[in-house]
DNA sequence: CGGCTGATTGATCCCGGTCAAATGAGGTGG
DNA sequence: CCACCTCATTTGACCGGGATCAATCAGCCG
């Protein structure tokens, strides 16, 4: 951490900018006048949304980027028949969609999975942001490759492995990329994701999904129960996955 | 195209960097001046593969950028037990990982299909050529959007369409990006990946692509032989694979 | 209490995987 | 020019993971 995070994180436990910070830092170290300048642009245009709201829908004008500073969201892709892929979750301290004004419409959805608060920025302020420091440019940057190369990593999930170890990689990858921001308490984090939702990520039906999650909790590596996910063994867990967290590039720094 | 786009091209058919002017320019209104400098900085270090090269490691370090002059290549992840899984096709005037040099390591190999040509630039150089230029910077920004939109577009593929789908989909796509660079000849292109290597991206099997690709020809949709593709009915091929170009975000301008 | 959404279970089916072999097209050395 | 090898494509037979269809169950809320 820099020199002035601890202490400018000190004493604003339930500060709604913190884990923008977090993932941002985690991926460059930022400067005190950088993080400073995060928190101001994250404070300018905060709104709520309610869970399931779509906040942007496919052929929308692309114009806005996004802070997601708590709740979780999901990209996703329905085809003309019903069939419904999610592309990616969207999880607190997640941005998206760092210079998306470049190009004119919006090639997917994003919808709200739980409540959420998020802040709004439009293109003169997200290129303030990124002019006047070059560590929180650079970690704009870093986190744009790193969502890329998770999206990469869910097609290798969809195309070579099966229903089990889909499944099992997804939670071994939500387990890291919580946990940068703060939102796993020992081996439990919220989970607050329907088991549809989880198919539509996985790219399985919402029966077989159901029995996967059967198998994990069978195997005794997980617990899920009540929108809370216990991971009993996380080593096994990876193991069952083949999970290898490279491609999230955390604390590249 | 810029007003002098069309001059510089004059008379330099087998220009080896056309293929990179034409496509940032469909991303970006290039200027004359970041044409000229896109064309400089291509010339600086060329270098030529062939075919099954690989050309870049999973866990190397990551600080090169390329730009692809001719010839395909694509991006891959090896799973430990031999499966594989084709996250990208690189085509002609493709540019590789911008900005890449602020990750540490490759998270997926890069691979070559056939015998290619390629330019390096390191990140000083590269740098110097997006501060040259704002159309220049925007364009490869550009680029960086669409080739994620590409890989989501591919996540979709893999997780909810079925074979017959997935497979018109992808040629769908390759005639669109080829169109853009100037490599289709009519309804004609170009096809020189082997059955194994578009199985690999389709995620199915290459026994079943070959059926796949049969019940294509059966129906009157395409020809394919001698690696080269030819589409006889485009309205049907892309209501078979539900095409939707958007997400290429081809002519923003 | 009724209605709704989400989780679970059971039975059946089929798309696409796997295994195995045959065919074809270069390429190369004798 | 032929024998042989390798790599890619094609075909056939069989099998199984996961989809589909259809109920049932469990909270939750008005």
């Amino acid at each position: 951490m820099p020199g002035g995070l601890g202490k400018m994180l000190a004493g604003r436990e339930s500060d709604q900018e913190q884990s923008v910070v977090l993932r941002l830092n985690s991926y460059r170290r930022l400067s005190d006048a950088g993080v400073a300048a995060i928190r101001a642009a994250a404070r300018e245009r905060v709104l709520k949304a309610g869970a399931g709201e779509e906040i942007a829908g496919e052929g929308d004008r692309a114009d806005t980027i996004r802070m997601f500073l708590s709740g979780w969201a999901c990209r996703y892709k329905a085809l003309e028949d019903g069939r419904r892929q999610i592309v990616s979750l969207i999880l607190p301290g997640d941005t998206c969609d760092a210079h998306i004004y470049l190009l004119s419409t919006m090639d997917h959805s994003i919808l709200t999975l739980t409540p959420i608060v998020y802040s709004e920025l439009d293109r003169a302020a997200f290129e303030r942001l990124i002019s006047a420091d070059i560590t929180v440019a650079e970690a704009f940057h870093c986190e744009m490759l790193a969502a890329r190369a998770v999206e990469r990593e869910w097609a290798v999930n969809l195309g070579r492995r099966d229903a089990l170890e889909r499944v099992a990689h997804i939670i071994c990858e939500l387990y890291e990329r919580l946990r940068v921001v703060g939102q796993v308490d020992g081996s439990s984090f919220a989970f607050p994701v329907t088991q549809m939702d989880l198919a539509d990520t996985t790219g399985l039906s919402t029966v077989h999904l159901n029995r996967t999650l059967q198998e994990l909790r069978a195997a005794g590596l997980i617990t899920l129960r009540d929108r809370n996910l216990t991971i009993h063994d996380l080593q096994a867990l990876r193991s069952a996955a083949m999970f290898n967290p490279n491609y999230l590039h955390l604390d590249q720094k």
